[in-house]
DNA sequence: GAGCGTCCTTGATGCCGGTCAAATCGCAGA
DNA sequence: TCTGCGATTTGACCGGCATCAAGGACGCTC
């Protein structure tokens, strides 16, 4: 991980709360940064009918919270048992005045962190289940995976129900994919809260385009021309996929 | 329309395209502001599979592009003949020496403008497709509506298939479901690039809980409590709609 | 106004993934 | 270690929506 953004020095409070509960809701008052020490807090907003939408995961080291723009849009939950660091707002002052460059990166890269991404969107709008999925452990893959012999050994620290809040399907769905990989030999689950990426390329290609390519037939640029369906094979050849 | 961000004195070009046509795409470099002079841009991604993602939709008066922010993310293309004036290089640099605060607000606008919103991304993940269709209807009333006689007449300025692949669907049901809320009265379609919305009420209530309520009974806060499972009645009762 | 291409509507069909249900797993506390 | 509860897995079923297909409407150009 690199340096993080805030230092001891900067912060005025931690804070720790186990799974599932808040550290604040949409439409507190603000004025406020926080920083994650360990675990993994999830970004949501619910909806009238009361189901859940994950916009994000914060991981150790990701800022959050909205500091000067105003109260918070958002709930942020620990999604496992989390311990964050907080930056109040007259720290935040402080800090406008002593290093107001610092000061503006922080603020932005907490309100970036709980934008949306363009890529987010794409994959929930269009994505099949597999395809959600395989975007979603390669990301967990890049941003917490410990290279391990060739392997990549990743946390997967939030429950099944969180990923399907943030893919837009359902816990189920979001088991029975995850035992497809598994079979595939994609991925190798270790417990219920780690797993290991064993074919990494083929899992990104799976991300991608959401078909099963091999590393060494890398889909052609040409491809990225309009086409108005996708015709791109929707099947899983299980022996093809065993024997890449 | 509030006064436009930028005044023609701002401005060093105009430029005009016909339906379809891209101002720009992603990885130009950027440096420049654009805003809608009349028309309909879409800001849009294109997935490996060539399937098409529409993050949103800028309006006359709206700003979009990404100043200095650094190469562009989406293309920006033309939902029907448009005409949208740019703020170059030059313009910007010039703005942000005589003017920074006024030339940040731009620059942020437009930004913002091109981020996906998370209202968005919790429609598109979770809401049945007559829902999703609403909540976009009556965004756009609020947005482009003109009060005529207690109804509000709305400009429809995109393809049915724009429609669709901002909203995660096919255009199919796009015209399917248009064709639901007329036969429900709830809106009227005036040829195919202008409807009417009947009963703003309804509309409103089907986009925000995906049930028809009726306006003197408005859903009770409580019903944001959590709830695993949105037990929301999916089904429509035409003539209990159509009697209210 | 005729002709033509594009967009839209509507129908028929099939499948992915949501829903309901039950069994199993894993963990924490007694 | 035993017990109990919540999380996860797995199975069965089915409904909404994508897909395929055909016909109709609209707006061009000539």
């Amino acid at each position: 991980m690199a340096k993080p953004l805030l230092q001891t020095s900067d912060l005025d409070l931690f804070m720790s709360r186990p799974r599932n509960r808040p550290f604040f809701s949409e439409g507190d008052p603000s004025g406020a940064i926080y920083q994650v020490e360990s675990g993994c807090i999830r970004l949501q907003k619910m909806t009238e009918g009361g189901r859940r939408c994950v916009l994000s995961f914060c991981y150790p080291g990701d800022v959050f919270g909205l500091g000067t723009h105003g109260p918070e849009q958002v709930d942020a939950e620990a999604a496992c048992a989390s311990r964050v660091s907080r930056l109040g707002h007259l720290g935040l002052q402080r800090m406008l005045q002593s290093e107001p460059t610092r000061a503006m990166k922080v603020i932005d890269a907490a309100y970036g962190g709980q934008e949306p991404g363009s890529e987010h969107v794409v994959m929930i709008s269009f994505a099949p289940a597999e395809q959600k999925l395989a975007w979603f452990l390669a990301s967990l893959g890049q941003r917490l995976g410990q290279s391990v012999g060739g392997e990549l050994l990743v946390d997967l620290p939030m429950m099944r129900a969180d990923i399907a809040d943030h893919l837009g399907m359902t816990f189920e769905t979001v088991s029975r994919e995850m035992t497809k990989l598994r079979d595939l030999k994609i991925i190798d689950l270790l417990g219920l809260r780690k797993f290991k990426i064993q074919r990494a390329a083929v899992l990104q290609s799976l991300a991608l385009t959401g078909s099963l390519a091999t590393s060494r037939h890398v889909p052609s640029p040409s491809s990225l021309a309009f086409s108005p369906r996708m015709p791109a094979p929707r099947t899983f050849d299980l022996a093809a996929a065993s024997a890449g």
